[in-house]
DNA sequence: CGGAACTTTGACACATATCAAAGTGTGTGG
DNA sequence: CCACACACTTTGATATGTGTCAAAGTTCCG
């Protein structure tokens, strides 16, 4: 795949793979998501040696993998942000989650050999490679790495699942707030602005996402900016008033 | 949980293990879907012995498991017919999908401690309990059960939430098809037929899980009578014309 | 037999999609 | 550095699908 091609930087500075990883990690805003490096004993840090570890670039509108791809690693979004898609059968597509610096990318295929959807970098981005064979080995060896990750990946799937669920039952107003909070939570949650940021996916997209169509997307927008929730300048948001926001979410009682 | 008390029948004419396992599992309809008792060698059979089963009744509304339950068992369905609920946070509730004879249940808990939906009875039901950690422990000694096991839970989520992204995109009549289509696939696949069947689901659940009010379900199934695509009889289904009926979901181009 | 639960159908309201056109920003090549 | 093209966004007018409310019909079961 081209998007993986390019030499990593870590490898220059770090020759040996766990003062790679530390590297990685230490400064890395991977955090607890980062599966093998945190939350491991010193000694557990020692086996972890094995795991070999690498950069990557993708820039923008490259895929990190596609359908299809056979699985072999999981993706930690060092900077950049990414969209999942899913290919339904008659070649339309779907995009069915965005991925930023700080969390994982690829736990979709796990279980299955291939790759179950599309990840595309929004913007110019930088995985950290974590190899999956090498992360399960250690993982037999490490029972803490094993709960961290089986939890971590159903937490994942709990939040994707519940997220889907809900938005079928909501209107065009409710899903733009939710998406909006969860984005806010999600930034704050790795160290940027939870009240001002730039969203870095189309109108279009963020329609694919929610189940609407973009000029819906575009119309509420303007409404919550009308009734002074938010600030849109277009790809720039800022949260003006984040708890009649979350009344947005919150006034649905049937 | 009361739905579980009932003595079990097997036990009584099958003082061991694995003569119950054999019992349960040779005139069983779980078929592929049953794990430990499918694909296995005669010496991995012998293995096995260690697992112990046991069948339950339960009665119409009755739940197999509730939210929050701690995850112990599987749940295979020898007969009957099951709705899964989740429950959202403002105490509403969703039909997120319907199990019937030879499917399993429980597979949301895994990874999770905790059951994170509700199963109930739609008609009065039997299932074969599966305990997880016996199952667990067997699967570490036997990996083409691992596999097996994995293969089936991943393409469960796969399929549902394949089922859940498609419909934020379909209208109501697609909706309508492809659940009549699934379970029209489904009923054959465990040697029922698939042109006639009765629904054990009301409207309103139909319209739960479809993300429509229960009026929309009934309508929509009148139209399809009334192009002749079907026959409606309260909730017996027969389907007169598949092809036409899959028209429906394939003729979405855009 | 009577009541409860479920289903069907109609009239109408409303949210979102569709179609169309103008506006804004961005990158590229001259 | 400008100009042009292209991609994206905004807004308006209108169409359409589904929800809501209401009432009558059906089936089931005590």
């Amino acid at each position: 795949m081209k998007a993986l091609s390019a030499v990593t930087v870590a490898a220059d500075r770090a020759p040996d793979a766990i003062a790679q990883c530390q590297t990685v990690c230490s400064d890395c805003n991977l955090r607890e998501l980062c599966v093998p490096c945190c939350g491991l004993t010193r000694h557990e840090k020692d086996v972890a040696e094995r795991l070999a570890f690498h950069r990557s670039r993708v820039r923008r509108g490259a895929s990190l993998y596609r359908t299809g791809d056979r699985f072999a690693s999981l993706f930690g979004v060092r900077s950049g942000f990414f969209k999942k898609l899913a290919l339904l059968e008659d070649g339309r597509h779907q995009v069915t989650g965005f991925k930023m610096a700080g969390e994982l990318l690829g736990m979709d295929a796990i279980g299955t050999e291939r790759h179950t959807g599309n990840a595309v970098a929004l913007e110019n981005s930088e995985v950290c490679v974590i190899p999956f064979a090498g992360l399960q080995a250690l993982a037999q060896e490490i029972p803490s790495l094993q709960r961290h990750f089986r939890r971590t990946m159903s937490r994942e799937i709990v939040r994707e699942q519940g997220m889907m669920l809900q938005l079928g039952t909501m209107s065009a107003e409710e899903r733009l707030a939710l998406l909006l909070l969860d984005l806010s939570r999600r930034f704050a949650m790795y160290g940027y602005s939870s009240t001002e940021f730039n969203l870095r996916m189309t109108r279009d997209e963020m329609g694919s996402y929610l189940g609407l169509k973009l000029e819906t997307v575009s119309r509420i927008l303007s409404r919550l900016q009308g009734e002074g929730l938010i600030r849109v300048k277009q790809k720039f948001i800022r949260i003006l008033d984040r708890p009649r926001l979350e009344q947005v979410l919150g006034r649905r009682q049937d």
